[in-house]
DNA sequence: CCTTTGAGTGCACGGATGTACACCGAAAGT
DNA sequence: ACTTTCGGTGTACATCCGTGCACTCAAAGG
């Protein structure tokens, strides 16, 4: 795969400094422990079995992580600079007027077109969300509270939402929205690839946004009144 | 622990049969095994590991069941079961009238109750759900999918809902439902007992639930007319 | 009473695992 | 041109893993 050329190989001579090639034994090691975990989670992927999909000796690997948690951590810290590119996209988009149709269809196909461009990341959080080790668990919980966080200022700058909305009731609904996205990010996964399943989770998706949108707005005003 | 008492030990001689002694021993390798695998994951569960809890040789172990995976899905079979039993009691209860606060009151108050009754058996589902082996992992899938369904049905019954809902939109609705509930359920077992903690995501739960289920009907409405 | 059954034992094995240690050799630094 | 740095190597070892096999011995059953 994308092993590291071993030094025996540099007649090549393609001039690679060492960082450089530290930083992508680095990436092959991330990529393999991302793949090899998909069938299963991290807590049963072995030192060994990354080195030699890397195609290091087991002892290379110390010279990256000091463990295999260690190379959970970093792997929460890529997917969710990942995710939270997506988060930027969907945020800075003008593929919708202002209505709550056009949102919620261009935020469902912002998600499923971002699972698409990286299927494993999203794999590594749902798994590791529940599964992982505590500090594994700890730090990707943190990492969606931070995503609650963002989503709920945005709903609050929506101009369809009153503004005598609480903080409370905002963090509440994007909730409920993020849980919803999250789901539906698995449900696209577990699909593997599946144009009907896929064609059917996003039409889900969409139809379950509409009702927590317009539920909420109308819930509201049911308590103002 | 719960370990089956040794041959030797009979001089005790509590006349117990020989099925009993069985359903004993495997009682406690599930218990074993749900206990062991809380802080990663089934698949991060060693034989050994678990014969050893229970107090008998490794090779014991075959006589009751074949291979872990054996054990996992024997987990969500009980597992479920609980659960079931949970949902029949929501069900049954008269412990509303018939308003939507009224039901999501008692929903909410039952779920809880129930996690705390099987803490173990929740957090199963939750991790095997998406970290456990592929057979496992289809296992809950499928009974969750029952779980949705039957919810589906309940919530057509409620006088409150109009009779032009379509099954897919009610599938849709009980879906998100059962979504915002696991995820509820999840919160409550990560809180690790801390009544504080609780008490804010059952708060959380029932607003979710009212903000889904207000919202469901003003956007059917919203549909029909 | 004598036979059968079967849960649990004890040992032994080949293989995988984490990690310690000494080593190499090319790039980086001087 | 030299020394230093440091990815990566190779060997080695104690530990755990699943599992095969022959065994025990009390309950079940004729």
């Amino acid at each position: 795969m994308t092993r590291p050329t071993p030094p025996t190989a540099t007649l090549v001579r393609v001039t690679e400094t060492r960082v450089e090639r530290k930083e992508r034994t680095r990436r092959a090691i991330l990529d393999a422990a991302l793949e090899l975990c998909e069938e299963s989670s991290l807590v049963a992927l072995s030192l060994r079995q990354v080195a030699k999909e890397v195609g290091i000796v087991p002892t290379g690997f110390y010279r990256h992580f000091e463990s295999i948690e260690e190379l959970g951590l970093a792997l929460v810290d890529e997917s969710f600079a990942s995710l939270r590119s997506m988060l930027r996209a969907v945020r800075q988009t003008d593929r919708f007027d202002g209505s709550f149709a056009s949102i919620v269809d261009a935020s469902v196909d912002i998600l499923l077109e971002h699972v698409h461009a990286h299927p494993r990341h999203f794999a590594f959080i749902a798994r590791e969300r529940t599964a992982g080790q505590p500090s594994v668990r700890d730090a990707i919980r943190h990492e969606i509270e931070l995503c609650e966080l963002e989503l709920a200022t945005d709903i609050a700058k929506l101009p369809a939402v009153a503004d005598d909305w609480s903080t409370d009731d905002l963090r509440i609904l994007s909730g409920l929205i993020v849980t919803a996205m999250v789901s539906t990010a698995e449900q696209v996964i577990s699909g593997h690839g599946r144009r009907a399943v896929e064609e059917r989770t996003a039409e889900v998706a969409r139809t379950q946004l509409r009702m927590v949108l317009i539920g909420a707005l109308q819930w509201r005003s049911s308590q103002r009144s």
